[in-house]
DNA sequence: TACTCCATAGACCGATCGGTCTATAAATAG
DNA sequence: CTATTTATAGACCGATCGGTCTATGGAGTA
C-alpha cells in the first residue's frame, strides 16, 4: 500500500462519510474501519486529524464537481444543455445511492460550528471557483453578466436544496421540479436578452 | 417554572442548536446548560431523548415558517410581493445572527444517518407542507397548477440552498442574487401566462 | 547483513457522548 | 395536616469520541 494510496482512501472515505451521515455524524473509528486503515495511517498523512481529513474532502470534492462541470460544458454546445445533462447525472447518482447521499459541501456547511473558520472559508473557496464557473458558462448562453452571475448562483442554491429535500423525500422529485421551472424560466429570458435588451 | 415553559424552551434551545452547529454537533449538556435545566428535565418532558426532542423541535420550526408565510400572503395582495418580503425577512435574521444561523429543517436532513426514518419522515412532511403552501399562493399568482407546483419546489430548494451559502460566505449575497434571479424569471413567465399560454 | 526511514498497527488516554436512576422540592388533592 | 403527583436536580453509567504514543513490519540503500 502506497503512501499516496492510502491519503486518496481517506479521503474518498471521508468524503462520502460526510455525504451521508455530515461531519458530526461520523466517529474517526467507522471511517477507519470502512477504509480499512489503522489510525496511525491517519495521524500521520493527517497530523492535522478530523479537521484536516475534512478540509481535504472539501476540496476534493470540489475538484471532482468542477471537473465533472468542465467536462459537460465541453460536450455541449448549448451550455444550458449541459446543465441539463449535469442535473441528470446527479438524479442517476442520488437515486443509485437511495438517496443516502447528498453534497459534502452542504453537509459540512451545515454540521460545522460557527467557529470553524478554517472550514467555513474552504467551503466559501468551493462556492466561489464553482458559482464563478457556471457563470463563465452561463454568459456564454447570451447572458449579461450580472444576470449570468446571479443565475449561476440560483443553480448552485437550487442544487444544494434540491439535494436537500430529495434526501428527505426519499426521491428525486425535489430536483427534478426545480430544475424544469429553473430552465423553463431560463429559456424564456434568454430569448429575450436575445431579441436586444 | 410551568410544565409547558420547560418543554418550550427546551424545543427552542433545541431548535436553536439545529440551525447552528446541526443534530450531532450539539451535545444534551450544552442544550441543557443553555436552557438552564437539569437531565432531569429533559427526559421527563422528552422520554424518547435526543430523538424525540429534535422532531418537536422539527415540528416547531416547520410550523413558525408556515405560520410566518401565511401572513405574509395575507399581509400583500400580490403572492409575489409576499415571497419578496419574506425573503428580505430572512435575509435580516440572518445577517442579525451574523451568519450563524441555518435552517433548522435543512441541518436535521443532513446530518443524520439514513436509518433515521422518523427523523426523515418528519422533514418530508415539513418540507411537503412547506411546498403545498407554496404552491396554493403561486397558484393565486397566475400559474397553472404543474407549473406552479415546479415553482414552488424552486423557491423551497434556492431557499434552503441560499441558506448554506449564506453561511459558508458570511454574506448575504447568494440570497440575494438567486432570489434577484428566481423572482425576475417569475415575472416574466408570468405575463407569458397572463397573455393566455 | 545492518541501518534507515516510511507507513502502518493498535493500545491507550481523558473528555464527552446520550441515557438511566434515585432523591427531592413544589404544587395539588383529600 | 397528610398523601400524591409533578417537575426538577444531578450523580452516575458504559460507550464512544478525537487524539497521542510506542512498537513494528518492510522496502530501499550501504
Amino acid at each position: 500500500m502506497s503512501k499516496e494510496d492510502s491519503r486518496q482512501i481517506l479521503v474518498k472515505t471521508m468524503q462520502n462519510a460526510l455525504q451521508s451521515k455530515g461531519l458530526h455524524g461520523v466517529g474517526l473509528t467507522e471511517i477507519l474501519k470502512t477504509a480499512g486503515l489503522p489510525k496511525g495511517s491517519l495521524y500521520y498523512h493527517f497530523p492535522g486529524g478530523k479537521e484536516e481529513l475534512a478540509l481535504a474532502a472539501i476540496a476534493n470534492a470540489e475538484q471532482e464537481m468542477a471537473r465533472f462541470l468542465e467536462q459537460m460544458f465541453a460536450r455541449f454546445d448549448d451550455p444550458l444543455e449541459a446543465l441539463a445533462a449535469w442535473i441528470d447525472s446527479a438524479l442517476q447518482r442520488i437515486a443509485a445511492s437511495r438517496f443516502k447521499l447528498g453534497c459534502p459541501l452542504a453537509a459540512a456547511a451545515l454540521d460545522c460550528s460557527p467557529e470553524d473558520t478554517d472550514l467555513l472559508l474552504a467551503l466559501n473557496g468551493a462556492f466561489t471557483n464553482l458559482s464563478g464557473l457556471l457563470t463563465r458558462q452561463i454568459s456564454r448562453a447570451g447572458f449579461p453578466a450580472e444576470a449570468a452571475a446571479d443565475l449561476a448562483v440560483l443553480v448552485l442554491t437550487s442544487y444544494e436544496g434540491g439535494l436537500i429535500m430529495a434526501r428527505a423525500a426519499g426521491s428525486t422529485d425535489p430536483i427534478e421540479r426545480s430544475f424544469r421551472a429553473l430552465l423553463s424560466h431560463v429559456r424564456l429570458q434568454q430569448k429575450e436578452f436575445a431579441h436586444g435588451h
